[in-house]
DNA sequence: TCTGGGGTCCTAGGACCC
DNA sequence: TCTGGGGTCCTAGGACCC
């Protein structure tokens, strides 16, 4: 019915997300320095526009800007995923509503297919234009949720994201990228380098510095294939896509995971196999949670160890071992009991372990029913799959978070990562809730 | 003293087969 | 001395992303 529209794709990105979200419940912060924390208060993994300013950069450790925060009384917070997640679902929602297929990328950016929504270079065309529509767009989302985002456009994926950036970038542009003229194109694609094309990192940019080609024009006008040659098919795929060919379709239906890792940095030291056990046991009940909330079975765990590679004094020792199984597993007793014949095979005493983890992969869907493992006798003396069991556990748990857990998990968890700073649950936590007094 | 966590895709190379 | 060729599958590691 519709005669071919160009393709116009948006890419919205939230601003400083994490840092927009702690900003949301603390008002007195706007215009206030602000960062926020990786896990264990490690690294500084998202930033206010006054921090970036100050020259901070992305995933520095704390310690070696301490003098900085202090100078210029920076705001620190631990990372609240149940806050981001929750204020991501809130702008996700509302985003929904402007278009008819969206790509949730990441927890603080979707891709919006906008074919066909907006007017079509014809002024006698009645629809908005898409930049008056990506501002439409973008008041919605702040007047909804409080949130601040750039939108960009394009009719590629990789042309919507450079559009994105230029939007963040230049102020002129109210936060609203259009890309979709050529020659708004070359304009700016003359001015960008190319280490901020979506897909081209440091080792890559280097490599194409050292060809002489320095901005993304110079990218755009390569023979794909010259650069299938030189680098990979990824590269080639983004020279097309810089010139308006789609190589990377709007993925809008969320596939199941095929790996699944839980895994911490330890606050301390740990020295001892009990606690390593029970950390384990606490990572292998996360990522059969993951599991099972996807529909899925793994076929195969992997369970790693490592003391701290940052500090060369220390003696070091890193090591994984994995299991096949038979059948796929979901059941969060059996994903322990093999985690800990792996981490008793791979532990070792006389090191402080600074990190473990489990991971999960070969996954593939659950409908099968369980079948007993007629294989394998390694296996004979391990719990069972027990769907039943296992759904009365996540029910529980969905309604009283936390308030159920395999005995293996243990309950003093001294392994547990440091969140010193951390915000209350304000839209997730009857006990975050913000107060008001009249 | 203090350095995150969770993903995806691609490619080269080995194992194996005919 | 001379020791095929091509296909598939799997895996580890690299590179990148947020």
């Amino acid at each position: 019915m519709t005669t071919s529209q160009p393709p116009l794709l948006a890419l919205v990105d939230c601003n400083n997300f994490y840092v927009s979200c702690e900003r949301l419940f603390r008002p007195d912060l706007t215009g206030k320095p602000v960062a926020v924390l990786s896990n264990n208060d490690g690294c500084i993994v998202a930033r206010s526009q006054e921090v970036k300013d100050l020259g901070i950069k992305m995933g520095v450790p704390l310690y070696q800007v301490q003098p900085l925060v202090k100078q210029h009384q920076i705001t620190l917070f631990s990372s609240n995923y149940a806050l981001y997640a929750d204020m991501s679902a809130r702008v996700m929602a509302v985003l929904e509503a402007f278009a008819p297929r969206l790509e949730i990328y990441s927890i603080d950016e979707a891709f919006l297919d906008l074919t066909g929504v907006c007017r079509n270079g014809h002024p006698q065309d009645a629809r908005q234009t898409p930049t008056a529509y990506g501002q439409q767009i973008k008041q919605t989302v702040l007047r909804a949720t409080g949130i601040p985002v750039c939108v960009g456009m394009g009719p590629t994926k990789t042309l919507a994201k450079l559009a994105n950036h230029a939007a963040k970038k230049w102020p002129h542009t109210h936060g609203v990228l259009d890309l979709s003229n050529p020659r708004r194109r070359e304009k700016l694609m003359r001015l960008v380098p190319v280490k901020e094309v979506w897909g081209i990192g440091p080792r890559t940019a280097l490599k194409l510095n050292q060809l002489g080609i320095h901005t993304v024009w110079e990218l755009a006008n390569q023979p794909p294939q010259a650069m299938q040659a030189q680098f990979n098919r990824v590269v080639a795929d983004i020279v097309k896509e810089l010139n308006g060919n789609a190589c990377l379709a709007l993925d809008d239906i969320a596939a199941g995971k095929q790996q699944i890792v839980c895994s911490r940095s330890f606050s301390r030291r740990q020295t001892d196999y009990p606690a390593l056990s029970q950390a384990v046991a606490e990572f292998a009940s996360r990522a059969a949670e993951k599991l099972r909330q996807q529909h899925s079975t793994a076929r195969c765990i992997t369970v790693f160890v490592r003391t701290n590679p940052f500090n060369p004094q220390e003696p070091q020792y890193q090591r994984a071992a994995s299991q096949k199984l038979a059948h796929g597993s979901q059941d969060t007793r059996r994903l322990i009991a093999i985690s800990h014949h792996l981490l008793a095979a791979i532990f070792k005493t006389g090191y402080g372990y600074q990190k473990c983890g489990v991971q999960l992969s070969h996954i593939g869907p659950a409908d099968s029913p369980a079948q007993a493992d007629w294989l394998g006798s390694a296996d004979s003396n391990l719990p069972e799959d027990n769907p039943a069991l296992m759904q009365t556990l996540d029910t529980i748990n969905r309604r009283f978070p936390k308030s159920l857990s395999i005995a293996a998990t243990g309950l003093d968890q001294g392994w547990q990562p440091k969140a010193e700073r951390r915000s209350p649950g304000y839209t997730t936590d009857w006990q975050g809730l913000v107060k008001v007094r009249c």
